[in-house]
DNA sequence: GCCTGGGTGA
DNA sequence: ATCCTATTAG
DNA sequence: CTAATAGGATTCACCCAGGC
């Protein structure tokens, strides 16, 4: 009896695999929901009166029962890099020429993705079942999503095999929210009375960093493979074929993914997105063109930030125009002075604008960006707010062109244009705000990376006087700490905690968060 | 229970 | 995330 | 001289822990 109920357990559980393979790999399916849910309804009670037969890859399983206390980290066996970008035809044709003269002569051709607006994962399968689901971070280490992860539909738990599954297999792939979904979320949110989301990927990242699973569950997120990391043994030659074996495995890949024997036909292939994205039940934020042989990848390359085999094409960025009230300078650690805009709030891409960087003094002076301006902004890469122009027939009367500071907003010290260059600078060793920014930088996470140690506190530690430089930080106390505003016993004991923990971090990241002038995290 | 700072995503 | 600039490599 | 790379600067949304 016992024998024939596992076995039966086993082959709903084989059957709802392949459904979900159908449903979510090929976009195929063979029965209904309805169908689909009975399937479910036997398997669950069947487990529930045989709980002995219980495993944690069951398709039942998606949920964990208990919510997680925080994020571990994990470390990437190989590392997740960034992709350059580029914006026009021009800058792609510029990618492949780069690409042909280094690969000298020899026939190559080009993979063409759209580039998913969610966030980067990575999943680790071991022996083809889902052991561990980390986000990006730094590149290197991560944070452990694996329960969140887990409740993702198209997300499979068990590698679809057909005899073998390699050992190892790290997925690298976007988690996403449809389109639809979200809207759907929303409704529902307002309706309940909470905060709507302001566009889907912040919405899929925030599901990411819940700590209860079961509010995953309901958030309905998606996914799509794109690339490979750790692997125990090679999947294919090359790109293409690679992502057809992870269809195989039943990992969902892109349908729009497509090949292009040369750099015109990639170009096309992105016009075409271009236009058509708004078919789509998600968000894309641009094309991404892979060299699709493994062994010519390897000839071109990386940089300390991107392979040298990829390039992404971004879409023209949304507009708005908005109305500047004011300009304030920053000093940064080097001493910088950064002018920044405070702008009306504008919708902008699915955020709220109110303020972009100016970049520097003759950028500004080239804009000729004055308070009180109407200015056109766009976020360049969805991200970063810029203007872009300034409409100088809406400008009011009599308004003044901006001033460079004469003096130091902070210190008040004198400032000095570099020498052939265009930084203005504060010279005064000892000005605050610079002091606030180093030590800012060398707590940061490309540094020292010490939690809980954030500006609000670092300013605070500056201003009592408690810390004037890196090494003072080591020589806090709790007793100082809980005299600081909302410093109470707990956080300044977490704080204490996280600063003696950094002291063991590799020497790059000591000789990083010095912030000698041209030392980075890549010469040190 | 509300608010804010810290951490992290893009 | 991206931008701009300075420096280095070729 | 030009191209590639590193470094320094910037924005907004979301979740959680802790303070009050």
């Amino acid at each position: 009896m016992a024998e024939s109920i596992k076995k039966r357990i086993e082959q709903l559980r084989a059957e709802i695999r392949r459904h979900d393979y159908l449903y979510y790999v090929l976009n195929q399916p063979e029965i209904s929901d309805r169908q689909y849910d009975k399937l479910f309804a036997e398997l669950g009670k069947l487990e529930q009166h045989n709980p002995q037969f219980i495993t944690a890859d069951s398709p039942t399983q998606r949920v964990a029962g208990q919510p997680v206390k925080g994020f571990k980290s994990i470390r990437h066996a190989v590392a997740m890099l960034s992709i350059d970008n580029t914006y026009n035809d021009d800058e792609l044709r510029a990618f492949d020429e780069r690409v042909a003269k280094a690969l000298g002569g020899a026939d190559y051709d080009y993979v063409v993705e759209l580039k998913i607006d969610g966030l980067a994962i990575s999943l680790r399968y071991e022996k083809g079942r889902l052991v561990t689901a980390a986000t990006r971070g730094d590149g290197e280490t991560g944070d452990d999503v694996t329960a969140n992860v887990r409740t993702i539909k198209a997300v499979p738990l068990v590698l679809l095999s057909d005899g073998s599954v390699p050992d190892v297999l790290e997925v690298r792939g976007e988690v996403y929210m449809p389109t639809g979904a979200f809207v759907e979320l929303n409704k529902l949110r307002i309706k309940a009375g909470e905060p709507s989301f302001a566009n889907p990927r912040n919405a899929a990242a925030g599901s990411l960093k819940l700590l209860d699973a079961k509010i995953t569950a309901e958030r309905k997120l998606s996914f799509f493979a794109y690339a490979v990391g750790e692997l125990s043994e090679p999947l294919a030659e090359e790109h293409w074929l690679m992502l057809q074996k992870l269809k195989q495995l039943g990992l969902p890949v892109n349908p729009n993914i497509k090949r292009a024997k040369d750099i015109n036909e990639a170009i096309s292939i992105c016009r075409y997105w271009s236009g058509k994205r708004q078919t789509l039940d998600y968000q894309i934020d641009g094309m991404v063109i892979k060299v699709n042989r493994f062994d010519q990848r390897a000839i071109l390359g990386a940089t300390g930030r991107a392979p040298r085999w990829c390039i992404s094409y971004k879409f023209p960025a949304e507009r708005a125009e908005t109305i500047v009230e004011s300009i304030d300078v920053q000093v940064g650690k080097s001493g910088i002075l950064t002018p920044v805009a405070n702008l009306t709030a504008v919708q902008l891409a699915g955020t709220t604008v109110r303020r972009a960087s100016l970049h520097n003094f003759d950028e500004l002076k080239r804009l000729d960006v004055r308070q009180g301006d109407t200015v056109v902004i766009e976020k360049a890469g969805e991200i970063i707010p810029q203007v872009v122009e300034v409409k100088k027939n809406l400008r009011p009367a009599g308004v003044k062109p901006f001033k460079i500071p004469a003096k130091c907003p902070s210190c008040g010290g004198d400032v000095k244009k570099d020498e052939d260059g265009v930084y203005i600078r504060c010279v005064n060793p000892h000005c605050k705000a610079q002091l606030i920014e180093r030590l800012k930088y060398f707590a940061g996470r490309d540094q020292m990376d010490i939690e809980n140690l954030g500006p609000d506190l670092i300013e605070q530690l500056v201003e009592s006087g408690l810390v004037k430089n890196p090494a003072d930080f080591y020589k806090l106390t709790k007793e100082d700490l809980v005299e600081l505003e909302r410093m109470a016993d707990k956080s300044a004991d977490n704080v204490i905690k996280a600063i003696q923990k950094s002291k063991n971090r590799p020497l790059w990241r000591l000789l990083a968060g010095l912030g000698i002038r041209h030392i980075g995290g890549q010469s040190a």
